[in-house]
DNA sequence: AGCACGCCGACT
DNA sequence: GTCGGCGTGCTC
């Protein structure tokens, strides 16, 4: 044995795509002890190629793979608290494992980008407006030549300072603060962090008495251990309710509760649910927040302050001092599962982190998933079922509408319009639901009948009337919009299908005395443009609204009564599997938005198969019966939620590469575990549309009887890929429970 | 993923 | 003559 102790090596997390971590050399100014103190989860700033990056410290060690020489110092440790906890560590790196992604970019997801930036973990107070010594000095009613100087001032005379916040319900424009700034008279100072819990009762408001239903659903949950309750209830059922009364229960606990929404329900109105209901802190971490705010409320929900954490899938990796509950609205809805990078589900991973935590996770849904039903009948998750409309409002009334044959009038049908007018009549909104955004899917020549394609993509562009133009949606390729056909020159080119913006000039033609309000990505691109929209809609003046999924979630429309779906089969026959599901869901959510008020509501569904099972029994007998028939053939086709599917993806300029490359893949996988039903191939298949944004792509599909035989393989598979030669040539990637097949 | 190196086309 | 296109290779 030598005298010299062996060096310590730190073993990092780097958020590189690299399956692999990464050794370096402790900091130089950094002594013995406090290297061997060093804890998992702390962050570093490294030396990486020719940059810098800040990663996470996995484990101190003594021996290293790669050769001495190879090994540089890290640059600092950014902080000695870790700013993962093991909790949250050993999550993200049973997910990286599990999704096939590298550690590091899993462990990227968890951290607010200050912190990736190798910011300081350090809780900081609000940022508020105040008067410096010489706007002190100012007279009582000063600034009067500028009215919104002034107000400013007076404010400030008043009390000691403004936060933002105050600054915008008092009316006052930012850059009059800033004005006053550069004046010398206003400053900015941050004030000590909050970290007093409120006093005062729990509840701010009374909760609602619990329907028997309701209530027998509520006293199921138990708040000891970890269960996975499936709640679900038709829209306006009370399901809302429920969470409150959980969380509740939860905070009475002095615990903590989070709760994941989908990406598009995180609105105000959801927000202030919450907030009225409870006297103890509430973050949100929604979209509007800046680095800043989000670093805050993370820190926040990390030391404790924070009781109730709201926000959309990545919240799921919020550190939690005392976690009691975790809570996700709309379980069904596609946006839980990340589509790049790092592909995990957020309700997935949930039921993963509730387990470990050992708290209830309570999956809330109108049209649950076919997974999360499907747990429910195997008895893994506790089926919570909420029938009756909450309330005195009826659930709408669902009329399919035969248009096979019919001469449709730009896409709706004679009965279509005068239900409209009808509605507006008796001073009612209504909702005509069509997810095409754009005037028309298509641009042909009724000549020769050439269509308008991208030069990028298998797709046709869609055409737009405001600014004409001609648009591909998936690689967003945009060209003019031709006044001859550039096939036979003939001038009898024609706009195809229907698309929103068609469909809002039509109604406003049909309906000239009543505003048409469109609500689509296009018309929802400015920032609260969305906002203004439906300031019309809740004013509850007779209107019609047109838009796409957008409008399906996250609202409520009091007095919408009739809703219109012009295309009910799309998703019928749809090459991804999950077609009818998804459509089952969406029509659902979108017929929940008629007459949750007082006001029945009526849903009207366009159809042109109007005898296929799946739309008869959609329309008479609910999502369940929906739900019940699709599993039945996925049973019988193999198909999750009766298999598990991974997805290895590749893409290149060249279609032979990106085959060449999967034929390999599979036949390495075939090494590995040779096909049997218990294990299966399928491709190289190219995807549904083979070329987008001039690339060709093509995908394996592996199916499993066994999740762990799924792992074992694709954790060899993917080691192996990485050091192929021919890895390097596509852009490849493996997507384990895949929501999109395409 | 970045970031550099390196080798071929249209511009001051 | 160079600026810049993206193919290729590497990162402890």
């Amino acid at each position: 044995m030598t005298a010299t102790s062996p060096t310590a090596l730190l073993e990092i997390a780097l958020p590189v795509p690299l399956r692999r971590h990464f050794d370096y050399l402790p900091p130089v100014d950094i002594s013995p002890e406090q290297i061997t103190n060093l804890l998992p989860g702390v962050l570093i700033r490294v030396p990486f190629g020719r940059q810098e990056l800040v990663g996470v410290l996995l484990r101190v060690k003594t021996a290293s793979e790669q050769p001495s020489h190879k090994l540089r110092a890290a640059l600092a440790v950014i902080d000695t608290e870790p700013a993962l906890d093991q909790e949250l560590l050993d999550l993200c790196l049973w997910a990286a494992d599990y999704y096939q992604c590298a550690a590091g970019e899993a462990l990227q997801t968890a951290l607010p980008v200050l912190l990736r930036q190798g910011e300081p973990a350090q809780l900081r107070g609000e940022a508020v407006f105040t008067l410096t010594t010489e706007g002190k000095g100012l007279p009582v009613g000063g600034l009067k030549r500028a009215p919104k100087q002034a107000a400013l001032l007076a404010a400030l005379q008043t009390q000691p300072h403004l936060t933002r916040a105050q600054l915008e319900q008092l009316d006052i424009p930012r850059n009059i603060a800033t004005t006053l700034i550069d004046k010398g008279l206003v400053h900015i100072i941050t004030l000590a962090p909050d970290c007093t819990p409120p006093t005062g009762p729990l509840l701010r408001e009374t909760s609602l008495t619990l329907s028997e239903e309701q209530q027998v659903a509520f006293d199921q949950i138990d708040y000891n251990r970890f269960k996975t309750y499936l709640l679900d209830g038709a829209t306006g059922s009370g399901k809302t309710e429920i969470y409150l009364q959980a969380i509740e229960e939860t905070l009475k606990k002095g615990k903590q509760a989070l709760v994941l929404v989908p990406e598009i329900g995180l609105t105000p109105q959801t927000l202030q649910r919450f907030q009225r209901r409870f006297n103890l802190p509430v973050v949100a971490l929604h979209s509007g927040l800046n680095d800043r705010e989000r670093l805050d409320a993370w820190l926040q929900a990390r030391a404790g302050i924070a009781r109730i954490i709201i926000g959309t899938r990545s919240a799921l990796f919020t550190p939690l001092k005392a976690p009691g509950i975790i809570i996700i609205d709309e379980e069904h809805d596609g946006s839980f599962k990340q589509q790049d990078g790092f592909r995990y589900s957020a309700r997935d991973l949930a039921a993963m982190r509730a387990h470990r935590l050992n708290i209830p996770l309570i999956l809330g849904s109108a049209t649950p998933s076919l997974e999360t039903l499907h747990n429910a009948h195997q008895g893994r998750y506790q089926h919570l079922r909420l029938q009756a409309r909450a309330g005195k409002a009826k659930p709408p009334e669902i009329q399919l509408l035969d248009i096979r044959g019919e001469i449709l009038h730009e896409g709706f049908a004679q009965a279509s319009i005068e239900a409209i007018g009808d509605n507006l009549r008796k001073g009612n909104q209504a909702l005509v639901f069509l997810n095409r955004r754009g005037y028309a899917p298509a641009l042909e020549c009724h000549d020769c009948g050439w269509l308008a394609n991208c030069n990028h993509c298998d797709a046709r562009m869609t055409v737009h009337q405001t600014p004409r133009h001609l648009h591909c949606h998936h690689c967003d390729h945009q060209r003019a919009l031709p006044k001859r056909c550039p096939s036979c020159n003939s001038s009898n080119i024609r706009p195809l299908g229907q698309g929103t913006e068609r469909s809002e000039l039509v109604l406003q033609e049909l309906f000239p005395d009543y505003k048409v309000i469109r609500v689509d990505r296009d018309s929802t691109r400015n920032k609260n443009s969305m906002q203004k929209l439906l300031a019309d809609v809740h004013s509850g003046e007779p209107c019609i609204l047109v838009g796409t999924q957008m409008l399906a979630k996250g609202h409520h429309f009091e007095d919408v009564t009739l809703v219109v779906i012009i295309d009910a089969d799309a998703g019928l026959f749809s090459t991804d599997f999950r077609g009818p599901e998804r459509m089952g869901q969406l029509l659902l959510q979108v017929a929940g938005r008629a007459g949750r008020a007082e006001k029945p509501g009526r849903v009207l569904l366009q159809s042109n198969h109007t005898d296929h099972p799946l739309v008869q029994t959609l329309v008479y007998q609910g999502y369940h019966a929906l739900a019940e028939l699709i599993l039945q053939e996925r049973h019988i086709t193999q198909l999750p939620p009766f298999r598990h599917l991974a997805l290895l993806r590749a893409e290149s300029k060249h279609a032979q590469v990106a085959v060449a490359f999967l034929q390999q893949a599979r036949q390495l996988a075939e090494a590995i575990q040779p096909p049997s039903p218990l294990l299966s191939y399928l491709g190289p298949l190219p995807a549904m549309m083979e070329k987008r944004g001039d690339r060709y792509r093509y995908q394996l599909q592996i199916s499993a009887a066994q999740r762990k035989s799924l792992q074992l393989l694709l954790g060899q598979l993917a080691l192996q890929l990485e050091a192929h030669p021919l890895a390097s040539k596509v852009r490849w990637s493996l997507d384990v429970d895949p929501q999109e097949m395409a």
